[in-house]
Parts: C-alpha cells; sequence; structure tokens
DNA sequence: CTTTGCACTTGCATAATGCAAGCAAAATTA
DNA sequence: TAATTTTGCTTGCATTATGCAAGTGCAAAG
C-alpha cells in the first residue's frame, strides 16, 4: 500500500513517493484553503474522490507526517484533519503549481485575484499563510 | 491513457492531471540536469523506470507541451529531448521540491552543495538556471 | 553482412483506481 | 425511546495503470 523501499536518494524522488499521485496535494490544498477539514468536506471538493480512495491518501499523508487527524470539539461522530508543520512546509510549493499553472491553463477568478497577491510580494505571502496555519495547529 | 476531461477548473488540479504521477518530474529533472537526454539516458537514472512506462511518460508530456523531441545531431538512430519554455517553467516548483525534501529527507551530497547555492539567493539561481537551458534550446 | 546499439512495443502478471453499496457508531428527529 | 439521518469509513468488483521480461525494427559499427 504505501512505499516500502526507496527507489533512489534524489529528494524529488522521495517527494513524489510521498504525494507524486494525483490526489494527495488536492487534500493538501483544501487544508490550506480551510486549514482543517473534516472527512465529508474532502468529499465535498470539487474533483470528486473516490471515498476508499480519500481514506488511503488521508491514511499515508498520516503514515508520512503530513496530516494528524484529531476529535472534532463536539462531536465525536467526526474527525478532524488538520496540516502538521510538515504539511503546511508545502506551501511554496502548492504557490509555484499555482504561479505554473496560471500561465498555461485557465483559472477561476479567485485563484487569479489570490496569485495576483502572491505576486506582489511571495515571500510576505507566504510567511504570512503559514503562520494563519501554525496558529491553527497550536 | 492521457486525461480525457478535467477533474476541476482548480489549478493545482490541472497541473496534476500532467505530471501527477510517479515518474513524470523525475523525467524533468533529468531534462532540468544533463539539458538533453537519450531514451538511453533517463533508462540509466537511479529510479529503474520501466520502459514501457518511459515511452508512455514521455508521449504524455510531449503531448502537454513539457518537451520536445528532436533528431540527434550525428546519429538517426538516436532521439534528444528536450524541455520547452513550459517544462522549464517548472524549474521554481523543482527547487521548492528539494527545499520541502531537504528540511524531512536525507540528501545526497552534490545535491545540499547545490541547495546550499539555492538559499543564498534563490532567484538568482533559478534566473541563471532558467536561462541556461533556455539557451540550450534556442 | 553480421552483430550491436538504440528506441521503442508487446504480453502478461500484479497493483492501483474508481464506482456503488454496505456498515457501525453517533447525532438528530419524531 | 424508537426511528431516521449523518458521518467516517470498508468491501466487492470492474477497469485501468504499473512493472517486468522479452521481442522488434532500424541504424550504425565492425
Amino acid at each position: 500500500m504505501a512505499d516500502s523501499k526507496k527507489r533512489s536518494d534524489c529528494p524529488i524522488s522521495s517527494s513524489l513517493e510521498v504525494w507524486g499521485d494525483k490526489w494527495s496535494l488536492l487534500i493538501v490544498r483544501d487544508l490550506m484553503f480551510a486549514k482543517q477539514c473534516t472527512y465529508g468536506d474532502f468529499l465535498k471538493s470539487g474533483e470528486k474522490i473516490a471515498t476508499n480512495i480519500l481514506a488511503s491518501r488521508l491514511q499515508t499523508l498520516e503514515e508520512n507526517g503530513i496530516i494528524t487527524k484529531s476529535d472534532h470539539p463536539g462531536s465525536k461522530a467526526k474527525v478532524l484533519y488538520q496540516l502538521t508543520q510538515k504539511g503546511i512546509d508545502l506551501l511554496p510549493l502548492m504557490v509555484e503549481i499555482n504561479l505554473w499553472a496560471e500561465k498555461y491553463y485557465d483559472l477561476p477568478e479567485d485563484r487569479k485575484a489570490m496569485l495576483s497577491e502572491v505576486k506582489k510580494d511571495k515571500e510576505g505571502f507566504i510567511k504570512k499563510m503559514a503562520n494563519d496555519l501554525k496558529e491553527s495547529i497550536s
């Protein structure tokens, strides 16, 4: 299920073994925008991930220390997922993906607006957003 | 084989549909380091990609405008693969992957050296390397 | 003119993905 | 309190992708 042995010691390869698929970074994206999500929240995202795939990705992301599960305050039926620091550290990467995609694909308006913010002061944007996320988990 | 219909208009999702797998970015990595590679060069990389997977990834990367095939000067038996501008534009993303991985995984020494360069002046590093790549395709 | 190198293809076994349905515990409603 | 709904998954099964090994066709070298 998860990766058993490393293909190589290349950092790109190691990273891809953790989140190199079509779904994992979408989960990270949702958590970056919402700060915390329930299982159901992820299912509501536009890409319509299958429930079994979602469960398996959440598990490997947790096993790899990128997200954590915790109790929902106020409901034992719900589970809260949040980014760890390791997950928050994916923010610069996510920003670059957005910037790349902006150049070659059509984006929705709200994302364009966010990116114009980013382009004004990339470092500042990342620092602020990372801080917001950090506060939400501490 | 390739992606037929978009899952959503999210740039992260669109990007993942192009290179969101365990192999595509390794091909891009090889091209960023070597500027141009033959089919055999890719096979020599440490991760030991299977020949059929390599062929299929090269095809979808080409279909998506990230790499180009061209004749090898001096041998009709060989084929040269190179990054397009769209592929070169993945450089900032690749740099961030390296920086993220550096924080959480062990890297080989030569890559560490490169990253200490990056950390001195990220923008400068990217600009210089992107320019080198650009020159090699023009 | 035979052998080797190169860029793939093909066949087949195994693994991952996707869809629909099911299920147990908690929460809500009646 | 009993019935219904919500929530977070799991299960079964069909489809697709991956991985391995062997094979093919053309170019080049000997």
